[in-house]
DNA sequence: CGTGGCCTTGAAGACGCTCAATTCCGGTGG
DNA sequence: CCACCGGAATTGAGCGTCTTCAAGGCCACG
């Protein structure tokens, strides 16, 4: 519940691409789909890739957001922060996924930070070119209101959940979500799916050695691997944006 | 926490409205700063006025969202709700405060309900005429990303507040926001007040109780003054978007 | 071989929910 | 004018879930 994180904050290191290879990756990136292929050039030349360290943080709270961040490869955790240290995770993102949708509209710092969970690359692009090139391309808009509608119905949902669902429901929750997007190997400690259901790490254990007992997961260091899926998949349990 | 709302559900009926008037409301809505007064009229133009009695849905949770809606008179309280009744509510709205500025956009169902909690009139504009409307005056797009932006920081610092803030602390942060937003009377009875702490009624009036003897409120029958503001002013507790 | 991160388990205690009973108040109808 | 009813406010008692604190074991890696 407390932590303590005194990794290096330095914003990654510059990283060596190609054009077509930053175009390859927004292409295909989340709310970038319907842009023409000519758009996609110059959103890629106005990008740049950095590299980030396992532990290193891509942003941090209050930080004035002067950047849209995408990532290319590995994975990020973005998560609120607070006062007493209390973490809460609310998205994993992995390549093609936006950090911070909202942020470059407006510039202004926000409670979030995004640290990475491996050795990750991500793009960069100016505050500024980003909001200009959404308004050159209005489908961007539809596009990330989609994703925020998501957005807030989840994190509203998630309001609902911790007071009135208990930790073991909340758990299989994260775990159908995480089955949903990175499949039955899940390669995370119980800090991490701690954070993600908003709870300890001691309860997080005990309630997974419960789903253990059941037959409902199997688990080792550092990895979860979901067994009979077909048991978290309760047609009330909608899944997470994660 | 378990609630039957068995009121009507008709969607409010016809009003007549002047022009002048809705221009009026237009003018100074939330998030409808910066639009030239030509612009204001066509919106005007577009939009029709329905009244609803105290206790009437203006809409209801996973019904497609076919209308943008404003308050004109009134006032909205706009919550979600598990299957199991449990409400919440994050949002009341008074004349110019918008109730769903997401929804229009892509049109699908979402998890809130909006209720009026007095006789309240709103402003009606279809989903299509909004989002061309938005699309002819980008400025309006920037105004939507800031304010949903506060919105979306809202909750996440909720659900945090839901896992590691007790119920009186939760409670403070509400009041402060009332004070806000509506002054030092506040006409709520513990019910709502509850659904927005994300608590029970008796909870909360036994910690109104204590409240009353700490000398920081005076509360009779559906009605709460707070004496002594400078008490919630913890620089810790930032208000919520409410 | 030691250190640090991760997993595990126990025991205690608190906070807030639930159930239940009672009072108070305002409005409605006889 | 009075009786009744429904919503709101109170207050008490019991108890379940989780957090917290604590201690120990295991594994990997330098």
């Amino acid at each position: 519940m407390r932590t303590s994180s005194s990794t290096a904050d330095t914003k990654g290191e510059p990283l060596e691409s190609t054009l077509e290879a930053r175009a390859e990756l927004f292409q295909d990136a989340m709310g970038f789909s319907g842009i023409a292929d000519r758009e996609i050039k110059k959103l890629a030349a106005m990008a740049t890739l950095r590299r980030f360290a396992k532990g290193q943080m891509v942003f941090e709270q209050d930080q004035p957001c002067d950047y849209f961040h995408l990532v290319a490869s590995g994975l990020v955790k973005v998560y609120i922060c607070s006062a007493s240290g209390f973490r809460m995770t609310y998205l994993l993102a992995r390549r093609g996924e936006p950090l911070n949708l909202v942020g470059p509209f407006t510039g202004d710092p926000r409670f979030l930070c995004a640290e990475a969970m491996q050795a990750t690359d991500v793009a960069h692009i100016s505050r500024h070119d980003f909001v200009r090139f959404v308004a050159d391309n209005p489908i961007l808009f539809s596009n990330i209101m989609a994703i925020l509608s998501k957005a807030v119905d989840s994190a509203n949902s998630r309001i609902i959940d911790m007071v009135e669902k208990r930790v073991e429901e909340r758990l299989l929750r994260v775990l159908l979500t995480l089955l949903d997007k990175f499949g039955a190997e899940i390669r995370l400690t119980s800090a991490e799916l701690a954070e993600l259901a908003g709870t300890t790490v001691e309860t997080t254990l005990r309630t997974m050695a419960r789903l253990r007992n059941l037959g409902i997961i199997e688990s080792e260091r550092g990895q979860i691997t979901i067994i009979r899926p077909a048991s978290l998949k309760n047609p009330e349990r909608l899944p997470l944006w994660v």
